[in-house]
DNA sequence: CATATATTTGCATTTATGTGCAACAATGAA
DNA sequence: TTCATTGTTGCACATAAATGCAAATATATG
């Protein structure tokens, strides 16, 4: 396993490893429509600022998809993306040897 | 999603999301047998009290589990805790809503 | 007991990360 | 155009995390 890779994956769970940008994500996994970050902004304790910069972490490493909708940005979980992730790895886990 | 779960999830990931403790994780990944501190120093270029706190924050996040074995410590990788939890992780991911 | 080996811990330092606030940018509505 | 709404960015700051080195601990061996 070379570094890139193994840095590439530490960079995603990483990403989804932060109380705050985890809960957002539990937030939009309850979610079947696209959200804003004002309705994101309820589940966290944080200045919507914050809340702005953790969705663009999520978005940078593939685990919310975003689309611009008037002045608004709205946000939907990659729900495929992060699974497929996190069951590679669990795979990956188990049989390598 | 209670506050307490989210966080014990993200301590997880995060325990997971960092390139030297990822590193270790491989590392393991590739051994049959326990390996000690000594062995898994090599797969980081860091200093062995370095790899020695990092094994530490794995083994309170059960990613590793340790025996004593004579003055050494041999760290196996929990296989089973780890996949399950990220598996368990992606189908709430994917079924949630 | 004295010494060597394996590992952890204390301390200091650097680096990374999360945060709030204010200012800015972009878009929609009056 | 003017104002309101939504979201991002710049800056400063606080906290957390990673790191190296030296000292301490624990255990084996001569």
């Amino acid at each position: 396993m070379d570094a890139l890779k193994v840095q590439t994956l530490a960079n995603f769970l990483k990403a989804i490893g932060e109380f705050n940008r985890l809960s957002l994500v539990y937030k939009l996994c309850q979610c079947k429509t696209p959200q804003n970050v004002m309705c994101l902004c309820e589940c966290c304790d944080v200045d919507a600022s914050v809340v702005s910069r953790h969705l663009k972490i999520l978005a940078q490493e593939g685990i919310v998809k975003l689309d611009k909708k008037g002045r608004e940005r709205v946000y939907v979980l990659d729900r495929k993306n992060v699974a497929t992730k996190l069951r590679d790895f669990a795979n990956l886990i188990e049989t390598d040897i």
